[in-house]
DNA sequence: AAATTATATTGCTATATAGTGATATAATTA
DNA sequence: TAATTATATCACTATATAGCAATATAATTT
């Protein structure tokens, strides 16, 4: 993602060149880290993988399977099954022909669970200042 | 993201059809609800954003002091901090001609901690992995 | 008002990738 | 071996978006 061609001369370099020494922070984080992190959340962030992610916390299933349950198409699937695997969050057991996978990393559930309160608090928050314009209204 | 033309029928349609009230699951989820949580886990799956996001730990900061922390230029900056801001991850405050942004968020830090340890974990399983190889080495 | 500074927006290009159909591979059975 | 089934891979299209340059907007100062 993205192109990036001259920006971001290492982010070190920047660092020193930027900011000189004055405000300095050990907050300062290297990219090659950040992306790590970034590459995690990203496999993160389509609705189909999250789908497969839901289909499988009751349990291991296999390709045809989880196409049943998400309505997803088998080559898609597969792709998604070999980014989810590669990314650590699932794991891969073949049984004959079939190929069965199960979520391999719970934390999975327990990023699902912080987004969702977040996300909650953000809706009971512009729900509350939506009702605030109640006192706008004609009628009684 | 994506193109899905005809996949999809919305789920609730799909799991009548493709599941006939069999293994029906409880745990069926929305799209809706998902794509909500699929755009959150977007928002931090770029490296910039989290760069952005890490400088601004320790502070709120203006953008042109957010430039000089992570090297982006003005436009980008500008482009992202609408994007975490419409996350609800940052807060916007205009102060005169400058426009400070802080972390609005605090859960964020959550997410990156429990990715941190998951990453590191991963890496330090590679590394057992990888030195179980040790014995196919010659010398000694 | 004109000039200056800080931020936002617009139009653009390059790139990444979700989904698809076709095909390849692999395991199982006839 | 041939046929069948399950999964993986390939080639392709369509779309989304990061970053950039240029421009617009808004607040401040002269």
């Amino acid at each position: 993602m993205s192109s990036k061609p001259i920006e971001q001369p290492s982010s070190t370099t920047l660092a020193t060149i930027s900011t000189p020494a004055d405000d300095w922070e050990i907050t300062q984080i290297s990219p090659g880290a950040l992306s790590l992190m970034a590459e995690f959340f990203k496999v993160l962030s389509e609705v189909s993988r999250l789908q497969i992610a839901c289909c499988l916390k009751s349990g291991e299933k296999n390709v045809t399977e989880i196409m049943e349950a998400t309505g997803l198409g088998q080559a898609n699937v597969s792709k998604h099954m070999k980014i989810l695997t590669q990314a650590g969050i699932v794991s891969r057991e073949q049984v004959g022909v079939c190929v069965y996978y199960r979520i391999d990393n719970p934390i999975l559930f327990g990023l699902c669970d912080l987004v969702y309160d977040s996300l909650l608090q953000q809706s009971q928050q512009q729900d509350r200042q939506l009702r605030s314009l109640e006192l706008l209204r004609q009628s009684r």
